[in-house]
DNA sequence: AGTATACGAAACCGAGGAGTATCGGAAATG
DNA sequence: CATTTCCGATACTCCTCGGTTTCGTATACT
């Protein structure tokens, strides 16, 4: 199995130059950009080594494939992302939902949209992917939002019978539409207008004086 | 200009073999079912040829560029689509929005979600097909809600000051968005739950007894 | 019949990109 | 210093696919 088996124990230090780490990194974030730009198909793999400032074989080395690389790269999105344990507490579900929206998260928000919309094209040939992308770039949101609504739901603050599964998904789908589809960019004024004319209402929210 | 200037007047008949217009339909239809199954890019032109029993050469007499066929096919669907003078007219919102939910609908719906998603990349590159695709596949639907909301709001059936925009595009946005990116099915439960627990209650319509 | 075009099938051409190999140099171990 | 591996750069191979051409046949007009 292992042709290292000299002296450095299992998984010790190999001969020669070790790896960079911080290649790897530059070369993810380099995967995403271009993928938020060209598409999967649109990208080529000289495009992300030379905005990385790496070379082919370095990115070969890390990574057996096209494929694998932005599988990888798509999963990594996920760890630098919005932590269940400090979302906001303000009282109502409006003062929550409106601090989840803050201008980070807007421009974040856009780029990951248009990184889903250059790998739907993978997502029907490679399944694993499909899970990946929805863990990492969806997910967390739908999940926050659930986590809100079902907190000012039994605090008696919406109807008691609301859906809440598909009230959750309600901004990231419309968020989604406006990108994608209809090619405008996501703004602060659209999330709150969002927030206020629709998932409010929907949730059976009375309308504070604005 | 005209080097066929003999005898046939200005587009009259030409001279040989005329073309067959059943070639035309098929190889568009073809390019849709191709398109929505495979993407823009996974879609080759033998693939399109192969689907419709005809020749390379019979695609490329008709439209000079696959970008070219796959903006015509597009363009095509439009056709055969809703007519506004004939909406359903029932005396309720909710009864004209289950009317527009019928069975063939739904299916539809689907296969035009794929279709938008495997264009979505080519749409960045080429601003006319993003203009042609939201007009053939989303427009319609998008229209039909706003003139079903506006009748339902000038009848009092809804608070007067919804935002016909943006509840006209919440149903389209989330069936995209359930087909895209959470990749399940379209089902006619899936938008009538939408009506119910979502779009009506944002437009403060008082839930009727089920 | 003669001519001109359309048709399906298939060979063909050229560009572009995934993936590999090579090279000179750098950074680690021994 | 010798060895080994990593690095960026670049040349190279191989294959796919857009687009063109050819071929034998079919279908129109004159």
């Amino acid at each position: 199995m292992d042709p290292q088996a000299t002296q450095p124990a299992a998984a010790g230090a190999r001969l020669g130059r070790p790896r960079d780490a911080s290649r790897d990194t530059d070369i993810l974030e380099a995967t995403i950009e271009v993928l938020a730009e060209q598409g999967f198909d649109g990208m080529t793999i000289d495009m992300v080594a030379a905005r990385a400032g790496a070379g082919k074989a370095t990115v070969y080395r890390r990574w057996p494939s096209k494929a694998d690389l932005v599988i990888d790269a798509v999963a990594c999105m996920k760890k630098r992302d919005l932590d269940p344990a400090q979302l906001p507490d303000t009282g109502t579900l409006r003062g929550d939902l409106i601090a989840l929206v803050r201008a980070p998260s807007a421009a974040d928000a856009d780029r990951k949209m248009h990184v889903m919309g250059g790998i739907l094209s993978l997502m029907s040939r490679e399944p694993e992917l499909a899970r990946t992308a929805y863990a990492a770039i969806l997910q967390p949101r739908i999940t926050a939002n659930r986590i809100l609504l079902e907190r000012a739901r039994d605090r008696g603050e919406t109807r008691p019978d609301i859906d809440v599964d598909r009230l959750a998904a309600l901004m990231p789908a419309m968020s989604s539409f406006r990108t994608l589809a209809q090619r405008e960019p996501i703004t602060r004024e659209f999330l709150i207008s969002l927030i206020d004319d629709v998932l409010l209402p929907a949730a059976g929210v009375v309308r504070a004086a604005v």
